[in-house]
DNA sequence: TACTCATTCGACCATACTGGTCAATATAAA
DNA sequence: TTTATATTGACCAGTATGGTCGAATGAGTA
């Protein structure tokens, strides 16, 4: 079925995927409402049907594209010969604003999926999840030279309390410029603070 | 109209009042079915319409209530007059849990009105809401003993690196545990990790 | 031109649920 | 018995749902 949709143009292709990972990702798969969907793709409601069986196998396909592209165009571009810990998530950070720039709802749709988890994946999906999610973790503890930390604390606790820290950074950047448009807003101020963020936890989780 | 409410047999009043802050927590206000809070409160649709002039009246009662809650028995209960910035919040996180376990819906209730701000309160409500806020961040930071930090950062930064790293915890936990019915769970284990965590932070943003 | 076949649309369908009403009762008090 | 209060759920008009389908359009071809 999906091969139509395939080939669809570009630009008319994206339209649709974005509105669907949109409204997906504000209200979960039930809530989700089709209708929303193809009047914000500006489509007639027959095309989705024509493109993909049901509203299921839509939903298939967007989980589908989602995790292709988060381990594509973020987990593999990890540099996992940066063996710092701390700068390991500096850049792991960079590439995911560069993939979230790109694909501005992706991580919103996957959130609100991983959340939730309101339906039985079929199993080709199941362990395509579960892969990424092994894939994910991988990216961020392989390879870690852990003798920067000081030794007078457990490294697992300090790669969990930096990790959380981390965090929690980014959810509070997120509130305070949730409603601004992404494109007005000078990151290079956010940036530098977030650095500053991680000069602490070095000094501090370092000897 | 609420007095009604007010002089109801409190058994009574409590299932009332814990279905719809169940309901609201996980709709919020616009999606949540008053079919359904009546269903799960036992009552008879007529009589939450007789308590309660409409669906809005009702979510301000909740709104109201949940916010003297927060105060009296969260906030007003933390420990000023411990300085010591990791053990104050240690001290909260108690009376906190606490709080949850007396009002479990509270917390996920004030969560997702804070997610979401569908609406615009009444002004009474709102002010109320500001001052909930002032006082929250006083019972955190006032009276915090600064000199017990590492001369070498910015104690600004290390509070925030310290909340958003037992959020983190918290999170975590709550994922790890979700499904699972709190009364089965042995809590004293995850005490004693969240101990050795906050021995972690003392350790490495103290001197 | 005429015929075929892939696209595209949106009116339409049965179904479900919404917040809120109200006439009918049951219960209790006087 | 009368009066006042408590309680119910069938019912209402309205909205939204996922999905269908006949009709229209357009492109390519013979």
């Amino acid at each position: 079925m999906t091969e139509l949709f395939e080939n669809l143009e570009p630009k008319k292709k994206e339209r649709i995927l974005n509105a669907a990972l949109e409204e997906f990702a504000e209200n979960g798969y039930k809530r989700a409402s089709t209708n929303k969907i193809v009047r914000q793709a500006g489509i007639g409601k027959g095309m989705l049907f024509y493109y993909f069986q049901n509203k299921q196998e839509l939903y298939h396909y967007l989980l589908q594209y989602a995790m292709d592209i988060i381990m594509e165009e973020y987990f593999q571009r990890i540099d996992l010969s940066e063996t710092d810990f701390v700068e390991r998530l500096k850049q792991a950070a960079q590439v995911k604003m560069q993939c979230f720039s790109r694909h501005p709802h992706i991580f919103n749709f996957m959130g609100t999926f991983l959340l939730a988890s309101e339906e039985q994946l079929p199993e080709n999906l199941q362990t395509r999840f579960e892969t990424l999610q092994r894939e994910g973790n991988a990216r961020i503890y392989d390879n870690i030279d852990r003798t920067l930390f000081r030794d007078d604390i457990d490294v697992e606790k300090a790669y969990h309390l930096i990790q959380w820290a981390i965090e929690g950074y980014q959810n509070h950047l997120k509130n305070k410029l949730k409603g601004e448009k992404m494109t007005s807003i000078d990151m290079s101020y956010y940036w530098d603070e977030f650095y500053e963020y991680l000069d602490v936890l070095k000094k501090t989780f370092y000897e």
